[in-house]
DNA sequence: ATTCATCCATTCCGTTTATCAATCGAGCGA
DNA sequence: TCGCTCGATTGATAAACGGAATGGATGAAT
């Protein structure tokens, strides 16, 4: 059995007439007679019953006619949601985020997505450092990341969303929370609460702005991301240095402070160079309007 | 698109190698290969991610899968439905039912028929004369009729299942309630509660048995059927002749009692002599054991 | 590094079969 | 009774489906 036959059969059974429904497929009446018959013979059930002068449906044909129009009509739907899939309409994509960034940017991104292609399902994975989501971009597991550059490895293609400057987080009560602008040599001396991830991006850059202002900072408390610092800053462990996003974390009993001289840290949409999945092309080209590309970074120190 | 074609792609997905599948699906490499790229070329999209060494499923052959497996299976249940319709052991037949008989005997009809045949539906008429049952079997809006002989026509083909005597029903203080036994004659000075329909078998029956008796009924009352019959007997309004399966109908202030002498009426299965439904057939085929044949009617008066 | 085995794609060819044109035969209506 | 309509039949044609042999690429093994 074909869906040749089913086509057949339901337009016979529609009209109840081998010639109309002969030329509704196309077709010249004999074959159609002759794939109807075949049908039957091959179900062993007389779905119509044919006199000369006319054609009735049998209770088994009008079953049978329900069925077939279910299966004709799912194959469609299927031959639609294929093809969506094959242009990116429809599907999951899963996307990656970086320490605060599916706090800050998440929001964004969800609801112009679900507005530009609504037939696309997230996935979000959050708290991925850059290597991780590297990682997972090549396997698969991901299709998109935003994760804080640079990437390791060449077939990971990037793009940069947002420069970010590094900002102080004190507590509510700190000496510095009164101040309208700190310097980053001011922390010389206070404890830092620093991120535990030795592949932090973030963690890096907190460093180099130490070293650039010329100290050492005194790490005494680690946190695995940005909203564990925050909360071990809230309870007057230290203060901490985070991307300006954090601010989308507004936490009870931390004040944020603009940083002068800090490092800047950036954000990025990143993608497998060779995405043969047409999803995340059409979700990535969706986000160059929502996310436009930032000047590329003012590089601070080498 | 044809069915071949989704069977092909399935075995392929699910085994992931065209090799294999195309010796499940007894046939050649090479036609395999072919087949599954014509589908592909008609999708426009890719379902299969080949390299020489591996076969691999996109996700859009991923979600045709899981299309593709549910109109197979849909197909095959279609099949399996339409084959067992074909065998009458599925579907909906419908049932006519004389005067009271719907009350004596339909409950065990459907008991038995669900036991037996549990897939098929039964559709139930009520209240319909002989007449009208044998035109309902003739056009097809009944598939079995349980009526009270004799057809009309030729093209009915009946089965006496029972001969059942006309007993009499009174009013629960009416004097003939009293009696233990009661003679047709002891009737003729009652005021008599009749059935108003002009075909009716039972009437006629009845009508024959008065004047067997030797006297004329006087008819003051008249009741569309067996149940309004008895609730007039019941409101003293006369007292009534029914048949015997009148007595599954207890009400309250009517009493039945024998009627010697009285003439005897027949309930019968009926069915269109060329009825094409073998669902029709096996429910008489499996009613000949639920109602065995009664006795060929003795016959009383001609 | 070279060879071997595996696996999918391609090519070519034969057989099946789906289709068409022409025709037939059965009913129904005028 | 004649003519019309409609489905079935017949015979021919072309498209297709499928098979055997082959090619080409890749990974594994020696």
């Amino acid at each position: 059995m074909e869906l040749r036959h089913l086509r057949y059969f339901v337009t016979v059974a529609e009209t109840c007439h081998f010639g109309r429904a002969a030329e509704q497929l196309h077709i010249a009446q004999p074959a159609l007679s002759h794939t109807v018959r075949q049908l039957e013979d091959e179900l062993g059930v007389a779905l119509l019953a044919r006199t000369t002068r006319q054609v009735r449906v049998t209770p088994a044909g009008e079953f049978f006619l329900g069925e077939a129009q279910r299966v004709l009509s799912a194959v469609e739907s299927g031959v639609r949601g294929v093809q969506r899939i094959g242009e990116g309409q429809l599907g999951l994509v899963r996307v990656g985020f970086t320490g605060t960034a599916a706090f800050s940017h998440l929001p964004h991104l969800a609801r112009a997505l679900a507005q530009r292609v609504p037939q696309v399902e997230l996935e979000v994975h959050a708290e991925l450092l850059t290597a991780e989501q590297c990682e997972q971009l090549r396997d698969g597991s991901l299709g998109i990341g935003v994760l804080r550059p640079p990437v390791t490895g060449d077939d990971i293609d990037y793009r940069v969303i947002e420069v970010e400057p590094l900002v102080l987080a004190v507590p509510a009560d700190h000496r510095l929370a009164v101040e309208p602008v700190v310097a980053t040599t001011d922390l010389r001396a206070e404890p830092l609460v620093t991120y535990d991830g030795r592949n932090s991006v973030v963690h890096a850059a907190v460093l180099r702005s130490c070293r650039d202002a010329g100290f050492t900072p005194h790490q005494q408390h680690q946190a695995p991301g940005t909203a564990a610092l925050l909360a071990l800053v809230a309870g007057g462990l230290g203060v901490g240095v985070v991307p300006a996003s954090a601010r989308s974390l507004p936490l009870a009993g931390v004040v944020f402070r603009d940083l002068a001289g800090a490092a800047t840290v950036e954000l990025a949409l990143a993608w497998h160079r060779e995405t043969s999945s047409p999803l995340v092309n059409t979700v990535l080209a969706e986000l160059e309007d929502v996310f436009p590309s930032a000047r590329p970074p003012a590089e601070a120190g080498s």
